[in-house]
DNA sequence: GGATAGTTTGAGAGCGCTCTCAGGCGCTTT
DNA sequence: AAAGCGCCTGAGAGCGCTCTCAAACTATCC
């Protein structure tokens, strides 16, 4: 089954079925409902393959996530950014590769990204600030997006949620309610959203007038393990509400600290980020930084087909999404 | 950059270069040296759609995941699974493609998979047993296997557990320690997973001669949320152990017992299914039934691309992968 | 040495589509 | 009525590869 058997059967040259399946204005009316007919009836949908080689382009995106952050597959981020961004190509036609690269296979996936043409766009997830298929992209310009703001200086579009204010407006709750000796957990400062979240908590400090006490911070893994073993490490230095950079985190650093006897919030007022599902079933609930991440994934697609389909060439631009505190029982506010 | 340009600096003709590129056995030492040579020193890589053009074939696999069960998707059931899919794909040089299929478009998705030529074959995750995607693929018999056991009567490959004899073996150690009254929260029995794990419950109780109380069953979605409930409904009938058909849903039954001021596993026993990352560090930490979910997604790989590359069309069968009893304390054995 | 078989290479016909170009048709304009 | 214009349609040349077929070359054997 292909254009030449339908145009056959609609009576028309394969030129105007191809024009027909394509959207193409100059075809008359009745034709066009003759050929769309014939579709319809004869289930027939063009070859990917063909398309691809005649048009030039596959309308593919791909999804590289680098299972060097593969911790963090436990928690649910990745997983809500395919589904934005899974949802958002098939809204448009699009459809979406994933490709979890583990280190071995970087090369290879790089050079199927650049020059194998499969796909037309790519969406980069790696928050990894040095990440070399960042770079590789860039040079030989390359469309993509990243999620996640990228490196200084890195010219790229991208879309993130802003780290910093939110951060800033974490610690700022915390503050409000009267906490004085507020810890943080950061989360590694070779991904942007560790640093800026931590650069927020830093803000958020300076503008309340406390010192910075390096005590009171410890950086470690995005995951439940990572914020578990940061908490033991700040619990000598006696802080009444910790700040965490990720929900995961967070739950840790609650396990430590009832690990230690101590009670939440009572004792200890936690603070989370993300707002995965889970964050509502803790015990207690927790208070966290609400990002939209599914729709950072839909955001991402639209950026890059947008790219792919408006030539003229502007400048990269970075688009952030808004967060929302949402306050549960875990920061002590009442209600 | 194509064959031709790589064919006229290496001094051979196209066929030659592309016999290289697929490793023909007929081509002269020297000669494959040299093309390969270019071929490195170039960066060439053949562009993907020509070649599926020409071969009929894509070397993509697809990988669907329905969305309908996407609660599940905050418990790593399918991130694991994808990357197990992922990373044999990876090894034997395929790609694969993430369908994450939402009800309204599964259509379109089917007339893609079977029509456009995009991919060579499916992988399906469904584990729903009335899913028309199934049904539609075996109808038109397009390559595809199962993560899950199909439906009695569907002839399918397919990768599974024993979900049956697992049950059974947790349920028989929570009677070997003694517990006598012991209740089941069980996964939604429209899929085989719930089904079969219900039954390894019901005969481990037969064969150590107990009755079987409907008091003691409740079927629910297979999260925390619906572990929680379910065991809410569960406690009036006075277990002194549980067996829950998911490790999330174990992980809301215990929030359900310490509500309601029962300690684990003194006065009820808990026994999860899954061996999420998670289950090492509930409170306590839960014993559970491993499942090898990563690994079932390289072994359906490795099926699917069996049956396209060996054209001799066996039988369909499917593979069971062993679990494991993952002993902890919340089922009260000691260590 | 010539016939035979085996190995290596090149030529060329597609795969199914898109897209440019030119031609046909009907309508308006002078 | 001839010319001009716009709209619709068809012809045909690729896109970059694979794969069959035949040719050329090498090795083997009687």
């Amino acid at each position: 089954m292909n254009l030449e058997t339908i145009a056959q059967i609609s009576g028309v040259s394969r030129s105007t079925v191809s024009r027909v399946i394509n959207n193409s204005p100059n075809v008359s009316p009745q034709v066009r409902d003759r050929v769309l007919k014939v579709i319809r009836e004869t289930n027939f949908q063009p070859n990917v393959a063909a398309r691809s080689l005649a048009a030039g382009s596959t309308r593919i995106l791909g999804l590289v996530i680098p299972l060097g952050v593969s911790q963090m597959f436990v928690d649910p981020y990745f997983p809500l950014l395919i589904q934005g961004v899974s949802s958002a190509c098939n809204a448009r036609d699009y459809t979406v590769m994933l490709w979890l690269v583990e280190p071995e296979y970087e090369r290879r996936i790089l050079r199927q990204i650049l020059h194998s043409g499969l796909i037309d766009g790519v969406i980069i997830t790696s928050t990894q600030m040095d990440d070399p298929l960042v770079d590789a992209l860039l040079e030989r310009s390359f469309p993509c997006v990243m999620v996640g703001r990228p490196r200084p200086g890195q010219e790229i579009d991208f879309v993130d949620v802003d780290n910093v204010g939110s951060a800033q407006r974490a610690v700022d709750h915390l503050l409000k309610l009267g906490r004085g000796r507020i810890a943080t957990i950061a989360g590694p400062q070779t991904m942007t959203a560790g640093v800026d979240r931590l650069s927020g908590y830093q803000i958020a400090l300076k503008q309340a007038g406390l010192p910075f006490d390096p005590d009171l911070v410890e950086a470690g893994e995005f995951t439940q393990a990572g914020g578990f073993a940061a908490m033991q490490r700040l619990l000598p230095a006696n802080p009444n509400a910790v700040f965490a950079a990720s929900d995961a985190m967070a739950q840790g650093a609650m396990l430590a600290i009832n690990a230690a006897g101590l009670r939440i919030p009572q004792d200890i007022a936690v603070v989370g980020f993300d707002d995965i599902p889970l964050a509502a079933h803790m015990q207690p609930p927790l208070t966290t930084i609400r990002q939209p991440i599914d729709r950072m994934g839909s955001q991402a697609v639209a950026q890059l087909i947008h790219r792919l389909t408006d030539p003229t060439g502007q400048q990269p631009h970075g688009v952030l999404l808004p967060t929302e505190l949402t306050i549960r029982s875990s920061c002590g506010a009442d209600s």
